[in-house]
DNA sequence: TTAGACAAGATAATCGATTTTTTAATCTAC
DNA sequence: GTAGATTAAAAAATCGATTATCTTGTCTAA
């Protein structure tokens, strides 16, 4: 027997160590929202939440704020990042800037794997829309889509960028409940990008990209704002 | 008496903790080229060499690969990661893009102050350079200087990009002896860059910076081959 | 020979307890 | 009353020891 099977998605391919397991649940939770900004961490309670011991999850805690999922501060601890106007837009932005480059390159480098690949996730995202997301299934399709689209842009730099700006522009986005209406418009353009990717048209590709971050960031902005 | 000190330069104005000095000891190390890349790690001899117990230095080892100055794999431990001609590549081709879009940024948006500090800066880093470098020195007042020009770009996301990148090209550029011939001609360029900055010169600054960047680009490449 | 099993040693990961520092509450002097 | 000192409780950081996993060398059976 072997272990073929990736037990975790953690920051390699690290597989079975209570640190990353710890991680990666951390990592979705803070993502999607199941913490309040500024929330000062307590660390016994997340002992338990996650059933883990206090090596590994510190370990864990440390490589989120590397990451930049928490802040560390002095010796008082690890809290949530706050959330602000000013950060949505500066991420926003950021994400105008590299998925709109590394699109281009993908378009320019993509071969006819990633075209398979590509119509794939994009077939798999809209189903699991039909079904009307359980759980956190729509979510991880949609990261899935996402990261085919850009994967061949031949930058691992890019990528990792653009990993961890979806991360935190999903801080935004996941604030409150779905907001199915807006989604179809959204997951309408899922699909136009397929189309525009596999017809290699760098330039309408990236301006409906810019259109597709634009419209996620007003649903983010909106979401952000009904919260506060 | 009051803290206002830093001690640190850790990840945020982390100061005081065991884990905080590693973590910045270790950086410098890494960055300095005092690891042998691809290397495995033996925390046991790390904990000798830093002073410092398991704990705060798997915490900072954590810490580092999730910043991407090491590579963490299942339950082997940590190692340095390996260098590419085709990672440099991709390193200079994001330093290129990114701190061309943040000094472009910086220089409309700049007040006078960061004329002030960009002075400051280029001077201290020229006067080091005529002591010839003692230690660190020349080290970090370089890094400064990169840093106060881009500072006012306004976006928090692209400094730490930026910065991210500063330490993984410095892999490369930092193999291997010093070279003062070329380091003069990059130093040249750091003055043209204040004056550019000065008079709000964008184009010609950018111009000049991604020339800079590619001259920078040749030493790292001549030391990563002369290295192999 | 050589692939696979096995055991011994080395290393990584984790635990439980201790030390250090911060936080909050109370007290005291003005 | 209020600023500052004092101290008890809470939390963070660290240590020392234990447990789990990997690595290496040796052996055995085909």
């Amino acid at each position: 027997m072997n272990n073929s099977l990736p037990k975790s998605a953690g920051p390699a391919g690290l597989a079975g160590t209570a640190s990353s397991r710890v991680f990666d649940n951390l990592r979705k939770d803070l993502v999607g929202g199941r913490f309040v900004a500024g929330e000062k961490l307590a660390i016994n309670a997340l002992k338990d939440r996650y059933q883990v011991g206090l090596s590994p999850l510190r370990e864990a805690l440390n490589k989120l704020a590397a990451y930049g999922l928490l802040v560390q501060e002095n010796q008082r601890g690890f809290r949530v990042p706050k959330l602000s106007r000013d950060e949505l837009d500066d991420i926003a932005q950021m994400r105008l800037e590299m998925e709109g480059m590394a699109l281009e390159r993908a378009i320019a480098n993509g071969d006819s794997l990633w075209e398979a690949d590509l119509l794939a996730a994009a077939h798999r995202l809209k189903r699991a829309d039909i079904t009307l997301d359980k759980g956190e299934e729509w979510e991880h399709l949609h990261t899935q889509f996402h990261r085919t689209l850009v994967a061949p842009c031949g930058s691992v730099w890019l990528l990792r960028f653009i990993e961890q700006l979806h991360d935190q522009f999903d801080r935004y986005r996941r604030l409150g409940p779905k907001m199915p209406t807006i989604r179809q418009e959204l997951d309408e353009q899922h699909h136009q990008l397929v189309e525009l990717a596999l017809q290699r048209d760098a330039k309408m590709a990236r301006e409906l990209m810019d259109d597709h971050i634009h419209k996620s960031y007003e649903v983010a902005l909106k979401r952000y704002q009904e919260h506060v």
